[in-house]
This record gives structure tokens, C-alpha cells and sequence, in this order.
DNA sequence: AATACACCTTAAGA
DNA sequence: ATCTTAAGGTGTA
């Protein structure tokens, strides 16, 4: 191969409580990172982005392809102005302030989610600078798709696999091979699928190969990245997108539902890491454990939760850590995964169950007061949200609202109502 | 409408 | 050592 092109190092100023890249890029949102040699890599827009990180920045270099390619156009930067530093670097710091979410202050918002919730407070400080990447909205999609019923690193490797059989090679980093992720139309053939199931995907092979047919035949070019939020500033709508009408996070969840193999929780996953809705709360075993154990949810009598239950989780969390919820909840799916369990993982270890008086009271009140779907929460949220969202909004949860305990029924009624 | 059940594969626990 | 279970669920009857 031709030798690839690769920069110098460049630094970014980071705190470590702003952005933890070693828990945030393992913690099962992302699968495509690799670490070799004590650097973090995965393919972004056409290059190798690699990672360290200190104590006070973030270094990254990139890897360019041998061979000029498309991509080698910086796709972003229309808007914000570049400085030369930046000029110099391709728009990679652009790129990685984008796809590491830096707009935000998370540092300010573990304080509010702490002052609101003492679950929050007493898990948090062990996972510091876990934080959402904006990723791209296909790539999340097909990876969650690949994550029913499945782990961590099952996960990563079915991704490696689709980019390697699948996608372009970038280039080189540590001895090994980087490819970009393959396009909805790279995966519509009709071999893909016994290749994909050859391959150890299972069942997942034809959700993927139906989603990418769905998303590369019967939906306008940009359709998925018209589902993106237009309100977050990391988020820049992308341009294939223009002419298309933009979504509220129900919509788009909604019309994710369509496609083969996403379910509500897949959906909700797509939602906050790819399109960019932070108040998307993906409701999985853990979340639904987490939730039964440390706010007062009863014990299912099915095996798999139901679409009330469903709700009543996202709609709980969005109304105690509210317009971000789907971030810190990313920071209590953290704590609890396996792979963190030596940071004392509160669910495992029982030390916390038997040292804090409230977790005791928690469990009597669980027997007598369960969370239901409950009315009141759902009120108080509606009202707080009407004020930040359009009026469309505020007539379909005023309808809602009336009909909390039949919840189902009418819900649907909702939404034949607003597709005719 | 809501609830079971099957579904691929793998690795850690029992 | 062999079996069961769980892993960031979804489609279908």
C-alpha cells in the first residue's frame, strides 16, 4: 500500500471532568474505537482520528488515506468560522468538537442532575466525564441494530466486521486497518445477508440488510439526517438533509419505529447519540434494572417490559433530570456496566444496599407504592415542556393527559390522527 | 391491545 | 465438564 499521510500531534485543552475518553468511548455507545498502543483510533469523516488524553488536554493526530478521496473536503465548517490553526489541521479539531459534544458543559450539568437527584449524586463522581458523542445517525443506527440481545464486545466486533467487508479502507494506525462504515447502498445486495449471518450476526443479518433497502430505496436521500434536532448546537443539520421538513423527537422516534430491527429502545439509542435528541432515554435491562432498584419501579410481572412501562422510565428520568436526560443517563448505565464493576459498582457490590438507610426505605415503599405510569409527573413534565416546543406539542400531550390510565388506546388514536 | 415466544451467538456463572 | 443465563431487543402469533 501507499504510504498514508500522517500529522502531527495537536492538543485540545480538556478536563478530565468534562470529557473521560477512556469510559466514554468504551461505554457502549460508540463501538468503532480501537486501542493500540495507548491511543484510542476510529475512522471520522474519511480519516484515522487518533486519541490520548492527560490531565489538561486531549492530544489527537489523524492518518489521511493514501489516496486522495472525497472526504479529503472538509465536510463541516461551512458555518463557524476556521482559524488558521484549524486550516492547518483539515477541520479535524472542528470535527472533534463536534463529535465529542464540547458545546456543553457537562461539568454543569453533573451538578444539576446531582442537586436533583441523590441516586445521581451518589453514583456520579466515579464516572466523571462520560459524555454523548454526536455520532452519525446511520452509523448508530446500524450498530444499535446490532446490539439486541447482545454485549459490548460482540457488538464492536459485528461493526468491525461490516467495515472491513463492507466499508472503504482509511488507512493504517498501529499495524492495523481502518475502514469507514459501509453506506445504506453497500449493504443492499442480495448476498449480504447470508454473507452477514456466515459472518456471526444471527438474526440481525436481514434487519440490516432490510433497513438498508428501507433507507437506500423508499425514503428521499437525507431522510435520516432530517430526523436530526435542529435546536442542538451540536448538531449541524447536514446538508443532504435541506428541503426536508425537520422532527420533534417524538417524530423521529416515531418514524425510526419503521424500519426493521428497531424497536423503542433502538430507536431512543439513534435518537440521543444520532440525531442528537438529549432527552432520548433508552430504556434496556440495565436501565429497567437500575430503575426498579434505585427509583421506586416495581417489579414487572412480564418478562420484557410493555410500551407503558416503557414510558413511564423515559418519562420519570426526563422529569428529574429534564432537556438532557439521556445524558445522565448514560452516566448511570456506565456505572453499572460490567466492564466498570472495580469503580464499585453500587449494583453488584450490595455495600450500598446495606450502609444507606434509604435504599432500605426504598425497597419497603416499593411493595406499597409502585411507579406506575403515574399521572401527576407526566403533567408537571408536559407543562414544562409545552413552554420549550411548538404548539403541535402541546395539543397531542394535552390530549394524552386525559387519558393516563387507558394510556394505550388513546395514544394510538394520536398518532392515526396525525398521519392522516 | 397486551403478553408469550422464538431468534443467532458467545462467554461467564452455576 | 456440561448446562444455563444474560448480553444495551424486536418481530410475530
Amino acid at each position: 500500500m501507499a504510504a498514508a499521510k500522517v500529522s502531527a500531534w495537536s492538543r485540545l485543552p480538556v478536563n478530565l471532568t468534562e470529557l473521560c475518553i477512556d469510559t466514554t468511548l468504551r461505554c457502549g455507545q460508540s463501538f468503532r474505537w480501537r486501542k493500540l498502543n495507548d491511543e484510542w483510533s476510529c475512522v471520522l469523516h474519511g480519516r484515522v482520528v487518533s486519541l490520548k488524553q492527560d490531565s489538561t488536554h486531549l492530544h489527537y493526530r489523524v492518518t489521511w488515506p493514501a489516496t486522495r478521496n472525497e472526504f479529503l473536503t472538509p465536510p463541516l465548517s461551512t458555518k463557524s468560522p476556521v482559524s488558521d490553526a484549524n486550516v492547518l489541521q483539515d477541520g479535524t479539531e472542528d470535527l472533534l468538537r463536534h463529535y465529542l459534544s464540547l458545546k456543553l458543559d457537562l461539568g454543569s450539568l453533573y451538578e444539576q442532575w446531582s442537586a436533583a437527584d441523590p441516586n445521581f449524586r451518589k453514583r456520579a463522581p466515579k464516572f466523571e466525564g462520560v459524555r454523548i458523542l454526536s455520532q452519525d445517525a446511520w452509523e448508530t443506527l446500524i450498530a444499535f441494530i446490532c446490539s439486541s440481545n447482545n454485549n459490548i464486545s460482540r457488538i464492536s466486533q459485528m461493526v468491525l466486521k461490516l467495515c472491513q467487508h463492507y466499508g472503504p479502507l482509511i488507512g493504517h494506525v498501529g499495524g492495523e486497518a481502518f475502514h469507514d462504515f459501509p453506506t445504506p447502498e453497500a449493504l443492499c445486495a442480495k448476498e449480504v445477508e447470508a454473507h452477514l449471518r456466515e459472518l456471526g450476526f444471527g438474526y440481525r443479518a436481514k434487519y440490516i440488510v432490510q433497513t438498508a433497502r428501507i433507507v437506500a430505496h423508499e425514503r428521499p436521500k437525507g431522510w435520516l439526517d432530517s430526523l436530526t434536532n435542529p435546536d442542538n448546537p451540536n448538531f449541524r443539520r447536514a446538508p443532504e438533509a435541506d428541503g426536508l421538513p425537520s422532527a420533534t423527537y417524538k417524530e423521529a422516534h416515531e418514524k425510526l419505529l419503521e424500519l426493521t430491527g428497531v424497536g423503542p429502545k433502538v430507536a431512543d439509542c439513534v435518537c440521543l447519540m444520532g440525531l442528537g435528541w438529549g432527552e432520548a432515554v433508552p430504556v434496556d435491562t440495565h436501565v429497567w434494572q437500575i430503575a426498579q432498584r434505585d427509583y421506586k419501579f416495581g417489579k414487572a410481572k412480564a418478562k420484557t417490559l410493555n410500551k407503558a412501562m416503557y414510558d413511564a422510565v423515559g418519562d420519570h428520568f426526563r422529569e428529574l433530570w429534564g432537556a438532557y436526560a439521556g445524558w445522565a443517563h448514560s452516566v448511570l448505565f456506565t456505572a453499572d456496566l460490567k466492564t466498570f464493576s472495580e469503580r464499585g459498582n453500587g449494583a453488584k457490590t450490595e455495600e450500598i444496599t446495606k450502609q444507606e438507610g434509604e435504599v432500605v426505605m426504598v425497597k419497603k415503599e416499593e411493595e406499597e407504592g409502585l411507579r406506575v405510569p403515574e399521572v401527576v409527573s407526566n403533567r408537571t413534565k408536559r407543562r414544562r415542556r409545552a413552554t420549550q416546543t411548538d404548539i403541535k406539542v402541546e395539543v397531542t400531550v394535552g390530549v394524552a393527559e386525559d387519558v393516563v390510565e387507558q394510556s394505550p388506546k388513546r395514544r394510538r388514536t394520536r398518532s392515526q390522527a396525525k398521519s392522516k
